[in-house]
RNA sequence: UGGGCUAUCGCCAAGGGGUAAGGCACAGGACUUUGACUCCUGCAUUCGCUGGUUCAAAUCCAGCUAGCCCAG
């Protein structure tokens, strides 16, 4: 009897191929859409594709319809409020810069979307990640990057657990994005020129810090002042949640020449800002830690890693500094290491694992 | 109140008689399943005000106004 796998699916190219593959593979294909935030009155709006779009339901339900499988809407907007949306306000309230895609993908994509799916009977859920999932010569699943680097989505993927990884499926990982838009259109699926998906998918219009705004309420930080390192006041912010680590833009501060953001400092309400040199570094320190390629870290060892989505990577020594921290030590500084953020470690093309970074430095924690 | 200096885009700043550089900031776009970074484009019919000289003035002259620095 063929395997059953639910294929989640956005409604864009890629989980729609996804589908298409896995029904050609000739395994009992289950279209299903995850219902996270949308309104049930706003789903079919706008022309957003990708990820979480608006207009998902419709257009996977018509690629359903296509590929003639069995299609569902499953709800998780508890789940994503709890585990994404929330998350998301509370790390920027504490000065941090959250990855909600990693969180969405853990607790939600896969957590909770596996959970059910099992129960339905299903013995694998798939996606339409850019990015393979393989079995290690130590027996452990790691994710694999895809064969196009130009869009490889292995980093937001860290964070699955084994248990996840071995009932996970994602065929679109074996193709480049110019040969699943290919394959979409000589199968004759409706969304074959649908474009990416972009930004935060639950702030359509952009403005996360409004967003954060209407969520905390009175919670959120008050405006405070730009300082340099020395702590000479250089003008006034308008709320830490509105920076990042890095960050030029929207500073409206005319220094003559750019200037950036190297810190946040939530306890003293201040954003440090540097020149453009301040803000690379050569350490950091992260928890959360998730192993995926390697069973653990006992001795030090030298890695890929990656710092941000779409990070090339740079080689550092990971080596293990306290019960769930793990130092790394980059051989070249990099740029914007930023509180909040995951490093994802690398090795061969796999995913060894990673964690949430926690500064450049313990000091101050 | 005498004497001197300076007034050019939101900020800094070229230009010193021939028809307004540049940087920063800002805006829009590209890129992007996070935030950023980066890249592209745009951004003073006008040079504190009022007159004058000249074919032609931000550039020369006069007066006025404002700010700064000395003196008292």
């Amino acid at each position: 009897m063929a395997k059953k796998v639910v294929v989640g699916m956005s409604g864009g190219v890629d989980s729609s191929v996804a589908a298409y593959l896995l029904k050609e593979q000739g395994y009992d294909v289950i279209g299903v859409t995850m219902q996270i935030w949308q309104d049930e009155d706003r789903v079919s709006q706008e022309e957003n594709g990708g990820c979480c779009g608006l207009s998902a339901v419709d257009d996977a339900r018509r690629v359903a319809q296509r590929l003639d499988i069995p299609y569902y809407v499953m709800n998780f907007k508890q789940e994503f409020k709890c585990h994404v949306m929330d998350y998301f306000v509370e790390e920027y309230l504490a000065g941090r810069t959250p990855n909600p895609c990693i969180a969405c993908n853990r607790y939600v994509k896969w957590e909770s979307m596996l959970k059910r799916s099992m129960e339905i009977g299903a013995d694998y859920i798939a996606t339409g990640h850019y990015a393979r999932i393989a079995r290690l010569s130590n027996g452990r699943y790691a994710i694999r990057n895809s064969v196009t680097v130009k869009k490889d989505q292995t980093y937001a993927l860290y964070n699955l657990t084994q248990h996840q990884l071995a009932h996970t499926l994602m065929p679109v990982g074996e193709y480049t994005k110019d040969e699943i838009r290919k394959i979409a259109d000589e199968a004759g699926l409706p969304v074959a020129h649908k474009p990416d998906s972009q930004e935060i998918c639950f702030i359509p219009d952009h403005d996360y810090a409004a967003f954060i705004d209407r969520e905390a309420g009175e919670g959120v930080p008050k405006p405070g002042y730009f300082v340099t390192k020395d702590g000479q006041v250089l003008g006034q912010h308008l709320g830490i949640t509105h920076y990042t680590v890095g960050q030029r833009k929207g500073l409206n501060l005319a220094m003559g020449h750019p200037v950036f953001v190297t810190q946040i400092r939530p306890q003293t309400n201040e954003v440090v800002i540097g020149e453009a040199e301040d803000v690379f570094a050569d350490t950091l320190y992260c928890n959360q830690i998730n192993y995926m390629g390697m069973e653990d870290l006992v001795k030090p060892r030298t890695v890929l890693a990656k710092i941000r989505y779409a990070h090339a990577g740079e080689q550092c020594l990971i080596e293990q500094v306290d019960k769930d921290i793990i130092k790394c030590t980059f051989e070249k500084p990099v740029r914007a290491i930023t509180p909040g953020q995951a490093v994802v470690f690398y090795e061969d093309g796999y995913v060894l694992g990673g964690g949430s970074i926690i500064d450049t430095s313990l000091a101050e924690i």
